[in-house]
DNA sequence: TTCATAAGGTAAATATTACTAACCCACACC
DNA sequence: GGTGTGGGTTAGTAATATTTACCTTATGAA
């Protein structure tokens, strides 16, 4: 399968190089103060005081205070990436993939809510974000949903005459929007509930 | 019906006031900024330049930089609402409201894209937003449509085991999403073919 | 042994930027 | 005829992201 094969290209570059103390600090700061408010909200100061270093040593690591966000993000996505390979091994069926697919999406939002918060709000306020490395991860896991959906096809599980591309948008924006309220809100996020019914409603409205 | 009250409520309001000269320019460089770039990356020094103004004026008007934001959105989003009021005045049946609702919300994203930047990307950001009064007035929309479902829940048109504000979500999320690639990459935007798709999946997913 | 070079980290300065305090002017209205 | 008051400006100020130059240790090649 093309897609497994994808998830685990991601997989492998995983373990490369070790970070360096300071890098790792600085990121962790990040995620920390990300569960207490938005980003643009933390200063730099406040992230290197958090980091026990000081705030030139941010600049040797990320060429930005966006790039940083970026990077923190990166790895959740890594993470996420080789999860849901895992998670959707040896499922067959196109419907059944998805129905995977779309609570494990939901599932890791609920967990993991800075995780959420970046890729939700905060990244997409700025364009650069569109042109990072980072947004390339997303268009792989997004490649990802396009496949199962064109297996869907081809197997007569889903039907062929709305756009694959259309259909999967309406998925993540369903997705999203829903978990957006729950994080934002500070609501608990039920990733079983959510995902019967949104399964419920969009098959319905994808088979033949 | 409660729903035109409610969206009438709103259109009374608009013709209070004439805002000074001043608070007018301020509104419409801040709108003209953001054709070009995203919230964060304009500066209170540039919008009193393309204003005509001086920097301190703003805050006579505006308590915040965000709070200009606001307000340009609330403005957007009168305008909407009382347009929306017409759009729906004389259709019968849930669906065909929920279709034709659909389609206002898709074509205005797609006619004022700047008004679709600020609820999309830049609203969200800043965790006030949701305390303020121009969400009350999303609310009083979002509202709106729970009514209409409510509406086709009682006339056996749309299922009654699936939360209403689940499906309004995923209507919501679906335009959204379709809509924000649409804004963030600067493609077109067709709202007919965009409505016919969606709801094509939605309805079947949402019919009993 | 020695010397270069790089990696990890710091101290201090800087340019921008959002925001404020104090002031000016004109016109309406008792 | 003063007296606000609405619309506007001048001249700051404190924070903040980012840069420049520097220090220290350790590795490794000659």
């Amino acid at each position: 399968m093309e897609m497994s094969d994808k998830l685990n290209a991601l997989g492998a570059g995983l373990k490369s190089k070790p970070f360096p103390p300071g890098r790792v600090k600085i990121a962790d700061a990040l995620r920390l103060l990300l569960e207490q408010k938005e980003f643009n909200a933390i200063t730099t100061a406040e992230i290197s005081r958090q980091a026990g270093v000081t705030e030139a040593l941010i600049y040797k690591y990320f060429k930005d205070k966006r790039d940083l966000l970026h990077q923190v993000l990166s790895e959740y996505l890594e993470q996420y990436c080789v999860l849901v390979q895992g998670d959707l091994k040896g499922i067959k069926g196109a419907l059944n993939k998805l129905r995977k697919l779309i609570w494990s999406h939901i599932n890791v939002y609920a967990t993991s809510r800075v995780f959420a918060k970046i890729l939700l709000i905060e990244a997409r306020s700025h364009n650069d974000y569109y042109h990072s490395d980072t947004y390339e991860l997303v268009k792989v896991y997004s490649d990802v949903i396009l496949e199962i959906l064109e297996e869907g096809v081809l197997n007569r599980e889903i039907r062929d005459d709305i756009p694959a591309q259309l259909i999967r948008q309406i998925i993540l924006g369903s997705i999203e929007q829903v978990c957006l309220t729950g994080i934002t809100f500070d609501r608990a996020i039920d990733p079983d509930a959510l995902t019967e019914d949104i399964c419920e409603i969009i098959f319905n409205g994808i088979i033949p």
